[in-house]
DNA sequence: ACATTAAGTGATT
DNA sequence: AATCACTTAATGT
């Protein structure tokens, strides 16, 4: 399939691309919709082929929180652990903007362990990776001030979709980085004031 | 014109 | 930094 290909020929062996090819399904998932939520069980792994997927951790109550986000060519390293372990999903996966994703049923996941070093060393890397990003986002609760992670969150969005005009309202940001609505106006306009974003309606302009 | 939703702000904890 | 209460502004029907 072109877009695995597109995706993967650079990480993964060719043989592997043909399996991969033979018992994977390609879905495609329009922006905002709800991929795996919490609570459910793991069944397929999925590849990113192409798009963006927004990984959030839920508590059980109430309180979500932005983990991490999932590009093209990557996997989420939570439905690794759910899938040999028969566990269910701890996390919620959204499509950020529309995706296509390349399901693999788990029983494939460890027979290609053995298989192919290149699945190994992407599964490696994936935990590598995912593992920095979990640091990170626990450095931002722990070390850092609203206004900090709030930066962080805009740029990120921005360097993600390309584009320096988000389309998004502030009770969304609340919403990823499990805060309220009026703390976030606050400090955006804070932001605005000092020349660093623009605020109009549903839209936040990234100046720096 | 009216209702709804998004955003701004002072006061309080 | 969070919550409450209220205002103002933008948008949809």
């Amino acid at each position: 399939m072109d877009r695995l290909a597109l995706a993967f020929s650079s990480i993964l062996e060719p043989a592997l691309l043909g399996e991969l090819d033979k018992v994977a399904s390609v879905r495609f998932f329009r922006e905002g919709t709800v991929i795996v939520d919490l609570g459910q069980s793991v069944k397929m792994m999925p590849l990113l082929l192409e798009g963006a997927i927004k990984i959030m951790r839920q508590d059980a109550e109430q309180g979500e929180l932005l983990l991490y986000y999932l590009e093209q060519g990557e996997t989420c390293t939570m439905s690794l652990a759910c899938c040999v372990g028969e566990k269910v999903s701890e996390i919620r996966a959204i499509a950020e903007i529309d995706s296509y994703v390349a399901m693999v049923p788990n029983v494939y996941m460890q027979e290609w362990l053995g298989k192919y070093p290149s699945w190994r060393n992407f599964i490696m890397q994936s935990y590598a990776q995912r593992m920095d990003e979990m640091l990170a986002a626990i450095d931002g609760l722990a070390f850092s001030n609203m206004e900090k992670r709030i930066l962080d969150y805009l740029r990120e969005k921005s360097a993600l979709l390309d584009d320096r005009i988000l389309t998004l309202t502030h009770q969304q940001i609340a919403t990823d980085l499990n805060s309220s609505r009026v703390v976030i106006s606050r400090i955006l306009k804070k932001l605005e004031n000092e020349d660093k974003i623009v605020l109009l309606r549903n839209e936040i302009r990234v100046l720096i």
